[in-house]
DNA sequence: GACAATTTGTCCGTATGTATT
DNA sequence: CAATACATACGGACAAATTGT
């Protein structure tokens, strides 16, 4: 895993998933990976250890609009405003 | 402690602070209680038994821009957009 | 400068609840 | 009912910034 330069994990994270939206990787309506699967993913590009960090990243996101959680389903991108 | 209808106790947390700020008992500037405190209050009054509970709710209005956060000083109500 | 105390900030691991298939 | 996946809560650990001694 990579030395970390002191952005948070989360942050991170954050980034990241805002970057796969921004490129069209992820386009609106789209299915992200389950947490878990994300934890696997971070866990190798980053050094990510648990879920919880994954969860922090994704609940900013939701609460800022940019992701929909549907309990049972899935996350999945949010429409354009 | 009292029986709770389902608001998750970081969102009934949020409202406390945003019912607190909208009347003008913590003004712009005000500095709030440490996260310590604010656990001893909540604790009381909601049942709420972690830090990490409080925490929740104060990060999510952190990232709304409603306080700010200073490392080591304290949180304090962030100034008229 | 060094050190301790206080407080916010990040991260981890686990447990349990709730909704969908 | 079982499997999957998100959602909330807990408690502990440690890092980082500020203040005061």
């Amino acid at each position: 895993v990579p030395e970390r330069e002191f952005t948070p994990y989360y942050a991170q994270i954050m980034n990241d998933i805002r970057a796969r939206i921004a490129s069209g990787e992820w386009p609106p309506g789209h299915q992200l990976p389950s947490t878990a699967t994300l934890l696997d993913q971070y866990g190798e590009r980053l050094g990510v250890r648990s879920a919880s960090t994954v969860r922090e990243a994704i609940s900013r996101l939701l609460d800022s609009g940019e992701l929909r959680g549907h309990q049972g389903l899935g996350v999945f991108v949010a429409p354009q405003p």
